[in-house]
DNA sequence: TAATGCGGTGCATTTTTTGCATCGCAAAAA
DNA sequence: TTTTTGCGATGCAAAAAATGCACCGCATTA
């Protein structure tokens, strides 16, 4: 959209800091941004950016602004969208901040399933803790985020929740794979992988862990569930995940057991 | 704003249903005009106005592109408005739409007091009924509106509410006047001015009535409280209102007596 | 059948935007 | 302390975009 281009320059120069870093990313001389960004304080009223002598800073002005513009533009692809939906095809583009949760298997399923049907609509996969997530979501940066039990600011919109039961993964010849259910305790005298630290499973460990005497045996820290889920081959110690992380039977985690 | 520019003249061209005619009231050729819109719609990929014989008419995409961008204007103006509020001084614009109830005494005096804080601040105040203020808010036509009970659109944010009691109004001389309150069957034996339909008290008035097997004696109706107020002074009717019509005490209609 | 009013188009003109060379300034490096 | 580097700002000419004029084809109206 031509109408945003200056909108869009500024955007840039903020994320950037400098006027001449962002001129060479938009392919634009450095003299040309900043007539455009003179020209729009000029506008204004008001200066957007602080000037330093190592490059430019959003002032309160321009923090409000650049705030207004990103929910603009993402408003304007929405827009936009529907006004090809009524061509009949479906276009546009999805930016989705998840995760290592559903990143592995539940995601590309499901964006593989839409996009039989919407061949148009082209996605974006970022991989975020919840709290990274929720800031791109602010920024606009992503259009939606999928994330594990976690406090939101109120102005984000919940479109959807889904209860998920924590369960622990094993070897299938380990001592406790033939268990129905298991407790936070049985799993004390085990070696464990651990989530790492701000992902939504780890927080609820640690919750847990609080409560009992004797920690547990944390062996290794990662935050991507397949090199958890590879590493159980070799040791037999416990890790721990939720459903939509395998996403039923018959995947490539096929070779674990999960035990509520 | 500047780079607004081309949003604003779509906006003109589906309000007057021509180029021609917009661009008159732009002050442009329609030469100019044609082109702006041909460009957009070009690079929407998708015609926004029908061409008929007699001027252009938006189609499906169209409306949605109008709404978009009559809602991005006023976001615009709000965050401009914002961002005055910075340099100290208060700026911006405020139209409002009312019905009868408050516009003669209520609103002048809220008016009048927060401009003498704010002197920067301009105001427009449209009178309407509940349906149209509904209509002229989703369409961005008035930012606020006072509604006197009504079902409101899901899209419409309800900022305060304010519950009020039901006045019958009269001269003081009137044979009622030293009730201290009165039900709707009192009022039978008088006659009655009515408010005209579609504002909020008749809506109230005509359900309280079906329930009667007399129905009132309907000798004025009148959309204006004005009116209403001074006909009281020559014949001995009743009127209906709300306390904030008239204000409290002191006011320009103190020749009237007020009774729940 | 003529006249009116509509949106669309080719072309010259005006306005706006862009790029180049260059300035002044302040922080970082020598 | 001096030099260098990198920053935003500015004067001026070239390029690009928007505008206005005259005019077209078309459908409705008189």
């Amino acid at each position: 959209m031509r109408y945003l281009t200056t909108l869009k320059y500024i955007d840039v120069v903020a994320k950037e800091g400098s006027i001449r870093k962002a001129a060479d990313r938009l392919a634009i001389t450095s003299t040309a941004l900043n007539r455009r960004i003179l020209a729009i304080e000029d506008e204004i009223g008001h200066p957007l950016f602080e000037r330093t002598p190592s490059g430019v800073l959003l002032n309160t002005a321009g923090e409000l602004f650049v705030q207004h513009i990103r929910s603009q533009m993402s408003d304007v692809n929405r827009v936009l969208s529907q006004i090809s939906d009524l061509s009949g095809i479906r276009r546009g583009h999805v930016s989705i901040s998840s995760g290592a949760q559903t990143i592995s298997v539940f995601l590309p399923k499901e964006i593989a399933e839409y996009r039989k049907k919407h061949p148009g609509v082209t996605f974006e996969v970022l991989r975020q803790n919840s709290q990274a997530a929720a800031e791109s979501l602010i920024n606009h940066d992503t259009d939606t985020a999928i994330i594990f039990d976690s406090i939101l600011p109120s102005d984000i919109q919940i479109v959807a929740t889904v209860t998920q039961i924590v369960q622990i993964i094993m070897a299938p010849d380990h001592p406790l794979a033939n268990e129905t259910s298991l407790r936070l305790q049985d799993c004390l005298a085990w070696p464990i992988l651990m989530p790492r630290e701000n992902e939504g499973m780890r927080t609820l460990l640690n919750v847990g862990q609080v409560q009992k005497a004797t920690p547990l045996q944390t062996i290794i820290e990662a935050d991507s569930f397949d090199m958890m889920a590879n590493y159980l081959i070799h040791e037999n110690a416990l890790g721990f995940q939720i459903p939509i992380s395998m996403s039923g039977q018959g995947g490539i985690y096929s070779h674990l057991k999960a035990i509520p």
